[in-house]
DNA sequence: TTACGTGCAAATCTTTTGCAAAGCA
DNA sequence: TGCTTTGCAAAAGATTTGCACGTAA
């Protein structure tokens, strides 16, 4: 927790209190692991915060996120039906859910980034965000 | 409602029913429809059977439609939070949500396709599915 | 006939909201 | 102090389930 973690957050306007810090940092620290060990949903952030002794309930935890996704600190996506967030980092990345082992995979590719863009504006868009999910299985797998 | 219509309901192996048939019967009507109109909630279809004076519960709908999904009649497409079905017609596309209007158009891009096989097979992965949305608004617009 | 399907009511799950108490600036 | 945040409880929205009755095959 160190003191920079919090700048992030006093730019957005938003009062530093304690609820807020605890997301953010837990987000930022998920953020530094391996694998999808930084998709969480807002429940996992709730029970992770009261393993740590931290009482914060879980109306605050869906108004935190909320508020971190509009700042833009925060990224909100859908796998299939789960809400999980993210830290928002500067490398947009893509994602592959495993429906076999539901493990997630980031990815990024240049050009698929590069074709949506130029799909849009064929249609008269301009391209805002976007969100790519790859189902994929194991190809020895059966 | 043509009888061949049934057809498909009856290669699923599930018995032929009036509420089957006729939630069935909607998706193939709408699915002709220009723009989005063939984008349907569960609630929508609930409430076009009743307008139609077919008093089918909402239960059911969700009983069917997921049947329907697992028989591959239908697709479910979740785009932000809301979750719609669409007829599964053979040729597959993606979606553009316009971020000011909510419309809906569709678009194909083979490149993107292909791309996405290959960075799942880069991974060591078959591609069995994907889902991508792309969040634009017009270009005049603001 | 008889297993499968449906309606109803109620349960679940996730997320949101109203309001009084508590906390940051 | 004064306005923002939080906790609690309850509400809301979407989807699912249990069970007795109804119906296609």
């Amino acid at each position: 927790m160190p003191a920079q973690d919090n700048a992030a957050l006093r730019r957005t306007g938003l009062r530093i209190t304690l609820p807020r810090i605890k997301i953010y940092n837990i987000l930022v620290d998920k953020s530094k692991k391996k694998g999808d060990e930084h998709h969480l949903s807002a429940e996992q952030i709730y029970l992770y915060l009261h393993e740590t002794g931290e009482n914060v309930s879980l109306p605050t935890v869906y108004r935190v996120l909320t508020q971190l996704v509009s700042a833009g600190l925060v990224m909100r996506h859908r796998f299939d039906g789960r809400t999980v967030y993210e830290l928002a980092t500067k490398e947009h990345h893509d994602h592959m859910l495993c429906i076999e082992s539901g493990k997630v995979i980031e990815f990024r590719d240049d050009l698929i980034e590069e074709l949506q863009k130029n799909i849009a504006q064929k249609h008269g868009y301009q391209l805002i965000d976007h969100e790519l999910v790859l189902y994929v299985k194991p190809v020895k797998g059966k």
